[in-house]
DNA sequence: TACTTGCGTTAGTGTCAACTGACCTATGGT
DNA sequence: ACCATAGGTCAGTTGACACTAACGCAAGTA
């Protein structure tokens, strides 16, 4: 998950994803966006997506066609609302963190 | 906007942030929260949440005050939200995308 | 079998970021 | 003035990472 908002947070990947989001696209044709970036580049962000599980990829023939895993897509940001939204992970902090205060002054 | 994002995806600044989420903390009692990272590491993540934006800073005498900035974390989660929504922007790309592969094939 | 196409992979490079340790600054107390 | 406390800053190291160029490999095609 720690993966996922990594990968997440780089522009390019971010582009890739976009549009991949709602069709599946062979590699040459998301490579071929990209005119600033070479084919290799975009190969291994395709690769760092899929170690993330963000994106799936199929095989057919010689091409490799990916597309967004929605599943673990909607999993990122289940996780960030939690963080915004506080659950009981910080509640745990917050006292963790005003015992502290009591002990140290 | 940008650079929050990549100061989110951190974990341990993201570990800081939730301490001041809905309390003001000095920077002493948040380096004493890590016992593996020594208090200049703590200041510069300070520095980095600061420069983007996530926290602000009141200073009290030699003590510095830290507390999450709400409304830019706000700001951040908006533009997630965007992102998962789609938006304009997304169905810009599709159709883009579409022309290309009308072209190269 | 040989050639081409589609794509991943590897080695090597430059850059950036997280961290430590030493230093510097400012505020407040004695 | 002196000293302690709170905390930022700078130099240097290490490792991660985005990238290019060259190579490797599988799957069609002639």
């Amino acid at each position: 998950m720690d993966a996922a908002l990594k990968a997440f947070a780089e522009p390019r990947r971010r582009e890739i994803l976009r549009l991949v989001w709602s069709q599946e696209l062979p590699a040459a044709h998301i490579a071929a966006r990209f005119d600033d970036v070479t084919r290799s580049a975009v190969s291994q962000h395709l690769a760092v997506l899929r170690d993330a599980a963000l994106v799936l990829e199929r095989r057919d023939g010689t091409r490799r066609l990916y597309r967004a895993n929605h599943e673990e897509m909607a999993k990122l940001r289940d996780f960030l609302d939690d963080y915004w939204t506080g659950s009981l992970e910080r509640l745990r902090d917050l006292s963790e963190a005003a015992q502290q205060m009591k002990g140290s002054h």
